[in-house]
DNA sequence: CGCAATCACTTAACATGTTAACCTTCTGCC
DNA sequence: GGCAGAAGGTTAACATGTTAAGTGATTGCG
């Protein structure tokens, strides 16, 4: 264990950056959806497409861009998806009468259905989780990767992204 | 604030999932790299790229096999990302005379003269969060983040992959 | 020895991430 | 009204994520 770097030929000290931030969040991330993508894979969906679906069905009619939002997608993903999803007739769509650059998104019975299907074992690995590392703990996980967004959101960006402050609108 | 959802369609009772763990996982993650991607980027690299040439400058002389545990990319990806870096002269490698089916990776000197101008400005972002969030909250973060990885690689997958619990070779 | 199974990658194919450019539709303002 | 500029989405282009299949080298074993 602890497979430290045999010798190092830079000549600037750096973090061992297997154990850096970014890396922490990166293996955690994959070692959670690492037992979710079996069964979203059984149903033909990948992790963004459920989670567009899951934002629907939880907000019924929704714009695009809002819907980016909560689903943390970028707009290009978000394009193909739903490009997808609507073939598939799994969500619906429409342009708002009043503002005609404006799309509206729904999710259909039909994606109701799969929601349907695929939640118990969804919520099945998910409860499974929350046993083992402890429900206490995994709400204190969540609240300091929280604290860390926000802390992170008010950390100016070394370009020069200051202009806005409070918008928040960008997923990425 | 606090955009709950205006009306549940589905029969299931489910998690607000703008809540779950992956999605705070990955909203923390992006984060963190939307500051230091803009650096990274005014060097043409990407953060796999960069994490691929620190991980050669921590280690040295390296199997792909090895890389790939270490920078936490799967084979496909490093297979691309490695083209490209060795046609940029930032990494060589060679064959093991012993066994022609391993490939020894190393970073050139040109790679770690790179590695030298962009550290400096990542190493000042990295520092910069550690001081706004706080070096201790971040252990515990990055403490609490292991244990669950640890943690959930002990709970089988849904699928038929509980063989070899030890061997714990695969990034993905 | 010889050959089936395994290993260490690499390719292929498709989906998403990321940035930039583009197209329409709106808004604000003269 | 008319036009510049902004807003909402999509398309394009390139890089990576993810799974499956392919290729050449090696190992184990009859």
């Amino acid at each position: 264990m602890t497979p430290v770097s045999k010798r190092t030929l830079a000549k600037i000290p750096m973090r061992d950056f297997s154990q850096s931030l970014p890396m922490s969040l990166l293996r955690a991330r994959e070692g959670v959806m690492r037992h979710f993508r079996p069964s979203l894979r059984s149903h033909d969906l990948t992790e963004q497409q459920w989670r567009i679906l899951r934002a629907l069905a939880a907000s019924g009619e929704i714009e695009i861009t809002e819907l980016a939002r909560i689903a943390f997608l970028l707009g290009p993903s978000l394009s193909r998806i739903l490009r997808d999803l609507e073939q598939r007739k799994l969500i619906a769509r429409h342009l708002l009468k009043s503002d005609l650059r404006r799309n509206i998104v729904s999710i259909t019975a039909k994606g109701l259905k799969l929601i349907e299907v695929v939640a118990p074992s969804s919520e099945a690995i998910y409860g499974e989780m929350t046993k083992r590392f402890g429900a206490q703990k995994l709400a204190e996980l969540q609240a300091m990767l929280h604290e860390l967004e926000v802390c992170l959101h008010a950390m100016p960006t070394e370009d020069g992204d200051d202009a806005d402050p409070q918008a928040d609108n960008s997923p990425a």
